[in-house]
DNA sequence: CAGTTCACTTGTTAAAAGCAAGTAAGAACG
DNA sequence: CGTTCTTACTTGCTTTTAACAAGTGAACTG
């Protein structure tokens, strides 16, 4: 097992109260991220999108990273009503709050490393704070007509 | 060893161009956050000093991030001029850059998680600008007066 | 109803983290 | 000026986590 089951409440063991620590122990590993990344700027909702994601991340590291999204209430697994094999995740409003973190990182990145996606980065310096409301609104939208057909799941988790 | 060795320029194959896979894989991991807090927020500097910072990291793993900082550019490393065993580590402007990243976890886990330290989170929520222009000052008046006694370190690694 | 797609599992190997102990260079004290 | 202490590491070993490859079962598709 990749990660020991936790009660899924609060902080089982957390290193220290400092809220920088708290963002690391739930955000600080080579994925999770990406994987929040390719939800909110690129609309990616299905297992198959996010392994097929360029950085080509591995079938159980996904499985244990939506898992652990999950279990901390920033991503919600829907059933699709039109197929069900399939599972549609959604950004819940905590990980939607995160669009700000991932901002920050960005402009960084494209500040002092040598990174691609130029459009991406223009449309954040021009004016952070449109950014930032335009994917508030694209969230609001998806989630305004999401919720009646794919309802929430009763079983999260079958183990 | 930890880390294969690397060249310690621009970016040996990183996973892709995207400037959110540039951060994550510069910074996402468990430690590389903290000790920038310590050194940005705590005013800490030395070996000794993230040594006993409360999450408790182990030596070989300070030692590596260090490394991999200094590596990156994000922090820099110079011989104490009164005290010859000593290396005082120093945030680049690179490294000053992450405040606003740093801020923008802060907030969040602030918000959603459960987390120690209000003091430090009602100054960010009050006026985030003038939170972040004050590390600026700071970092300017240390950098001000520093150099000055405790020049750049010749040889940077032995090894 | 045979074949395919989707979201995982399982098994194995590689890499990284964590722990304990040791070390070398330098400083402090007597 | 030699013993002791401090700082910043190394080294060796064990545990945990990540990565890679292959397989599985339920659900859809032609």
């Amino acid at each position: 097992m990749l990660y020991k089951m936790q009660n899924r409440k609060s902080n089982p063991a957390r290193r220290s109260g400092c809220p920088l620590n708290a963002s690391v122990e739930v955000l600080g590993d080579r994925w999770s991220l990406l994987i929040i990344r390719d939800m909110m700027l690129r609309g990616f909702s299905t297992f198959k999108e996010f392994l097929g994601s360029y950085e080509g991340i591995a079938t159980n590291i996904l499985t244990d990273r939506l898992r652990r999204l999950e279990e901390h209430g920033i991503i919600q697994a829907h059933a699709d009503p039109a197929d069900g094999r399939r599972l549609n995740y959604r950004l819940t409003a905590k990980g939607i709050d995160l669009a700000p973190v991932l901002t920050e990182m960005v402009l960084w990145a494209a500040e002092h490393e040598e990174t691609d996606n130029q459009a991406l980065v223009q449309l954040m310096q021009k004016d952070r704070t449109e950014f930032l409301a335009g994917i508030r609104r694209r969230w609001d939208e998806e989630n305004r007509k999401a919720p009646k057909n794919g309802k929430k799941l009763q079983v999260v988790r079958s183990s």
